[in-house]
DNA sequence: GCTAAATGTTCTGACTCCGAACAAAAGTGA
DNA sequence: TCACTTTTGTTCGGAGTCAGAACATTTAGC
């Protein structure tokens, strides 16, 4: 039931049915494959000469090969259809704030090749670095195929309309265009986009498909970032919810207590003041987080979040009542989040995640605690470690998602 | 760029462009009126050989009619369409803690009749009593066209699928149907709704058009309503968003405090507990906000919001202090809204908006005390009076909306 | 009355889906 | 071996829709 903006829209064509079912057959295939025509057909509730000429097209174009036939039980034997993958390269790039990765993938998401430096912060130097490091892997792995293009994850705040970095305080930018001095070095296309968004692309672009509750929306979540600051991405219908200045998602400063401790953004009592790697941090080492704590731990004098992690595992008491009183805090976060927006499923990612187990019941907790339904208290919460590379994933799902997406109407 | 969800897709036909098209023209005309055809197709962008066939349908089908040709400064002069609204009525009808409205409207909002009388907690009772009044209604003024349905708001969690009240506790009801009996008992589709989102697709359907500033997506926004709960309702991309389990929009049980008042659902610190109208009256009261003082606040026994609301309008020291700190806390949820889904403004209902002049810059203070950026500091925040019926009006943009709605695809 | 300009209609063509008929391919069994 | 069945995939005419040009209609101005 939605409502259409008179002042934006985009009307139909006698084309706008093929747009609309190829994009369809495309998804199906992906989903599904192998897949022959006459399945799809079946799963469309259409006659096999529809997919016959929709097929016909998506192969001309190179979006789907033809395999092998398939064994069957009676008469002739279905050709299977795939989408292609293999030799469509993307570029991934992930900045963070001592390492840049840069990763070679194809449209499928496999991984072919990843490479780090340490993050340079100046932006123009940034650039020519990644272009070079850009133009020597699609050299040494040219062969593989044609790249597709490159998606950029960045650090902080971005505007993935106009391709600026609108403040990311790990590098000390404000308004900085990154994307179209890397496109013109490097002669492709680049989409930019902010690390939690681009974690949630990759859960809905490239996710565990088959690990799906049956009846559950795939595309209704939120992804929760646990790092540095805490972000969310809101995942609506399929769609990222970006709000009208495009900065939806900072669940980081919902307080928990208007008195509460001092937070970086200048309020008091946020969530991120409670549970980002600062937080807990700070709260192991019983000094306020501040700045300075900030600044002296990331110049490396002291424990990280990782050592507090291992601490915690191997039974230190500290560490231990550190990370338990961070779970206990997310999970009223999360809480928020569920009452607000029941979203199917939760996605958190972040260095916390190492210490699911023992986390994981404190957090449901929280959550069972607040939530207002039965459904929302059974709401999944499903962590996802960082050595799969999600916001690497995310900006391979930059490039990939333009491709699949569906097309924009009424 | 959404994703397409293989398990549950609509595909196109080859009918989709002009369910698509026709669509258009009809909230064109709606957004427009009075319009011309050569108009319509210079909106649209298409010929005017293709506005005629679709206008031809519309008027064919009576969604729209044909009005006085207007001047022209040279040529033809225009024939104007308009939508047809005057003939086809709406009964509207909300259901609240003391009394129950039953309002005969129009499809363009406009009111025809309004009567009132006690809520009957009794469904059956309820439902046998809203049926006679409906018959009696339709009768009076049935001369005035043809009833297109019943849209019915009930205070409480509603699932709008199927028509049931999960949970009502105004009226003490836990799944009870109600769709269904009052369909059956005056013949005439029933479509039910919770009040929050009533209100929302009132403001999204029937809102004040005029209005809206340029530039300003007027399919984002939050509807927050301060009565003897808070919720709010979440409109995105001109939908409600709705949540897995359909409980979305619960922001009233966010902490501002963990160890704040106690709140009816159980927990400390909600946002609800610091300025439902109970909370406000308890501070005014300097009692504790408890279900024994909801209880007998409700009988009549003491002071209502209504009360505080006119002594602090006359200068009454301690109900100004009262709603004060209703202010100050609700800009602290609302400023939660604001960075959490970024809309493009927020609606605020509820009695308190009857001191609107009073708390509005307190509340616009804390909302921009806690915005992490200017543009989401500055998100315009309007009060609806409740002598607008906003819930009546929710009522008949429920039976309105299935008429304009875009046609759901892909 | 003629012309210009604008609105609204009609008609042919192109693109699409739709459904039925047809061809192709594999197994089964007389 | 070969007709029969079953399933897959293709082809083709028909119907619905948009696209664009030509045409008819209406008005104002000269």
């Amino acid at each position: 039931m939605r409502k259409i903006d008179t002042r934006s829209f985009v009307r139909a064509t006698r084309s706008t049915p093929r747009a609309i079912n190829r994009q369809i057959v495309l998804n199906l295939v992906r989903d599904h494959q192998p897949i022959s025509r006459a399945e799809l057909a079946r799963r469309m509730k259409v006659g096999r000469g529809l997919v016959t000429s929709l097929v016909g097209e998506l192969l001309d174009e190179g979006a789907i090969y033809e395999g092998p036939t398939a064994d069957a039980p009676r008469g002739r034997r279905p050709t299977m259809l795939f989408v292609r993958t293999h030799d469509r390269l993307v570029v991934a790039i992930d900045v963070r704030f001592s390492l840049t990765y840069v990763m070679l993938g194809d449209l499928g998401g496999t991984r072919i090749a990843l490479e780090s430096f340490p993050t340079i912060t100046d932006p123009a130097t940034l650039v020519s670095e990644l272009a070079a490091r850009v133009r020597r892997l699609l050299a040494e792995h040219g062969a593989r195929g044609t790249c597709e293009g490159i998606g950029l994850v960045m650090p902080g705040m971005v505007d993935q309309r106009n391709g600026r970095v609108l403040n990311a305080p790990q590098l000390g930018w404000r308004d900085v265009d990154v994307r179209d001095p890397l496109a013109t070095a490097t002669g492709l296309p680049v989409s930019i986009e902010s690390a939690s968004i681009a974690c949630a692309l990759a859960q809905l672009w490239l996710g565990d498909g088959g690990s799906e509750r049956v009846g559950e929306r795939p595309g209704d979540f939120v992804y929760v970032t646990v790092s540095d600051g805490v972000g969310a991405a809101i995942v609506v219908d399929g769609e990222v919810v970006r709000g009208a200045s495009h900065t939806a998602g900072e669940f980081g400063h919902v307080p928990l207590a208007l008195d509460g401790p001092r937070c970086l953004c200048g309020a008091r009592g946020c969530l991120e003041a409670y549970t980002s790697n600062l937080a807990t941090l700070s709260r192991f080492l019983g000094r306020e987080p501040s700045a300075a704590t900030s600044r002296s731990l990331r110049r490396g004098a002291g424990p990280t979040i990782e050592d507090v992690i291992v601490r915690a595992g191997a039974g230190d008491a500290a560490a231990q009542r550190a990370v338990d009183e961070t779970a206990r805090c997310l999970g009223v976060g999360l809480a928020i989040m569920v009452n607000a927006l029941n979203p199917a499923r939760i996605y958190v990612g972040g260095e916390i995640t190492g210490l699911w187990d023992r986390i994981a019941p404190t957090i449901r907790a929280a959550v069972a605690e607040r939530a207002l339904t039965a459904a929302a208290a059974a709401t999944p919460i499903v962590p996802e470690p960082g050595d799969g590379h999600p916001r690497l994933r995310g900006a391979m799902a930059l490039v990939a998602a333009p491709q699949f997406a569906a097309p924009r109407l009424a």
